[in-house]
DNA sequence: TGTTAGCACTCTGAGCGAGGGAGTGCTAAC
DNA sequence: GTTAGCACTCCCTCGCTCAGAGTGCTAACA
């Protein structure tokens, strides 16, 4: 049996009736539809088939069709109509997300935001992994007799710190000597290498005068670096999933808030994603996950590094519309973060100095 | 009509039973409970009484009796038996809170966790505001052509930076005379006074050569103290609140998330708390918490900054032992996060010292 | 005078059955 | 290949009843 225009027309009146309704959806109906020309008789024909080569299912004999999750495999694929964002809301993403635009995480947890209320589901947004960051420098800072703060800072800007507490006395120059010897070692070096590098040895070769610091140095050090390649996670507009009827009940809607408020196992999912625009669908999904859908797209900071935005909702979501906004905001947050042309920034200075005056 | 004796005994049985039920108590059951010796028909008199007064409410007519908030305030404030936390989890508390316990936030975020785990209800942490922290120094860095880093530290440790697009071309030597300038006029100051400062006057008499980099700097160096005061809340056990019988009316679940989730607004919510531990139910609370009870209490950092931590669920909670997780949490945390007296860190460093060799 | 037993009354919630509605599958005719 | 017709299935709602829980009142008791 093979999937001929009239299923295929079928299938996608259902799906997409399914997804505004989210009722199962009857031969009678459909018929009624002015797009689809075909008796109730013939459409239950032809819905049987498809029932049959696995795309619909039936919730109980008197009930209509509900789309299986390889029929809404196949909308997206196939026979979905890619939406285009209104101008209207194009302008508000653009306004929301340029106002205060210079700190990366601020910026990206707008863009959560604004996501959840465009499409009224379930939003989130991850930061770049900066295990492949190159490292720039790395300073030594005094706050009081016993404590230090290490502060180390990205080519890309993102600076990272934590406080030490030195279990041996330290003086100024202390710090200074580790500042520079460290930053000379270790300048240009990514992240994930810097890691792997035996620094309590740089301490005996380098620097012996310090090597009683290493003891407090080495370990928040390498914490530190660990906090470096942590991903923040940032979610918003749980209570949307109250809205839809799939999660009237309790239980269901429990069910979701547990399998998302996991941060570190829901970041380990969000993170493995395919590149790009990514669409899952139910069982495409690991286990707890399965009766939900999520769609993922990318944002790049600087043309390099690749953060990640995306919904997740019911398998019945409106996916040409969430696409579209996803798509828009991630193309929009890339912009933000690009590097200006080094030439072009000298310019606009110039023109910034003369409107100062 | 006063409440003797008898009465104050059969409002405490009456709401410890009802915070661990969720059922209406009718008179029969009271009457079978060890410590009541009465008959039903004298406890049915005696609840005639304490509704007239206003502790006792009716959902109908043939249903038993269910505390109103004044009830709940009479228990909390007279009847409650405190309960002692037990070794273990004294313990558990203790191995968890001190373990990765350098960075405030980390810690104050694994409170959270820890609060949510044991009390099952959903709980917060708020960290500690800044506006009277002083401040220890400012230090401006190159990142690259057009942007620069820009670092406060705080005496208490705490570090906060801002990326700051650079509209006019710097030098090295700009940066650093920036940072000195600004730490010699501001170190010691807290973060609420700077704010006030003009410092853009300061560029022109101060820094008159650098006059040209003001409209980048002060904004941002502004927007940076503001971020300084900005106060972080961690909330865990979202799905706690999902398992009482109370929430298994989704509207009601959605309000509460919808309330909840808000986190601007719950944020100020928990900052205008009273200081100390601190119980609100009901209508004590504002209206869109009004069907719930708050118990917080106050942690304090170096014995002065003061952060907050607590849970939100019903009214029907086991204040008792809430409020002595609760304690023992924030007394934990103050320990913690208390500043080792000057002498004694030389002593344990010289020891460590003497340790890693 | 306070306490208790007894009783009528009220309200809820579970259980049951009937009936309408929606939808299917099959058959036979076009 | 398409359609009309029809019997059949299943769900959902509605109304009804009935048991259970609990109250309030009254009258009797210590």
């Amino acid at each position: 049996m093979d999937l001929n225009e009239r299923k295929l027309k079928i299938l996608q009146a259902i799906v997409s009736d399914f997804i505004s309704t989210s009722e199962p959806i009857g031969s009678r109906t459909l018929s009624k539809r002015p797009d689809i020309d075909l008796s109730p008789a013939t459409i239950r024909n032809e819905m049987s088939d498809l029932e049959e080569m696995g795309y619909l299912t039936h919730p109980h004999t008197s009930a209509g069709r509900v789309p299986s999750d390889k029929a809404y495999r196949l909308y997206v694929d196939q026979l979905m109509k890619g939406s285009d964002l209104p101008e209207v809301n194009k302008q508000e993403i653009s306004e929301r997300l340029h106002k205060d635009a210079d700190e990366l995480d601020q910026t990206v947890e707008h863009a959560a935001q604004l996501l959840s209320e465009m499409t009224n589901l379930v939003s989130f947004a991850i930061t770049p992994n900066r295990s492949e960051s190159k490292i720039s420098y790395i300073n030594f800072l005094p706050v009081d007799e016993s404590s230090v703060v290490l502060m180390i800072v990205c080519e890309d800007g993102k600076v990272t710190n934590s406080a030490i507490r030195m279990n041996s006395p330290y003086t100024e120059e202390n710090l200074t000597l580790m500042s520079k010897v460290m930053t000379h070692n270790f300048k240009g070096k990514a992240v994930s290498a810097v890691l792997t590098e035996n620094i309590a040895a740089m301490f005996e070769s380098d620097m012996q005068a310090l090597a009683g610091l290493a003891g407090s140095v080495v370990p928040s050090f390498m914490k530190t670096l660990e906090k470096m390649l942590n991903v923040d996670l940032y979610m918003d507009g749980y209570s949307n999933i109250f809205r839809l009827p799939e999660y009237s009940d309790v239980s269901k809607a429990r069910n979701f808030l547990e399998a998302v408020t996991n941060k570190e196992q829901f970041t380990n999912v969000l993170v493995n994603r395919d590149q790009g625009l990514a669409i899952t669908i139910g069982d495409e999904n690991s286990e707890d996950l399965k009766d939900f859908a999520l769609v993922t797209a990318d944002y790049k900071v600087n043309g390099k590094l690749v953060g990640r935005l995306g919904v997740i909702g019911p398998k019945r979501m409106k996916y040409g519309e969430v696409t579209s906004v996803i798509k828009y905001i991630t193309d929009n947050l890339s912009q933000t973060f690009e590097i200006p042309a080094p030439e072009e920034a000298a310019e606009e200075s110039a023109e910034a100095e003369d409107n100062d005056k």
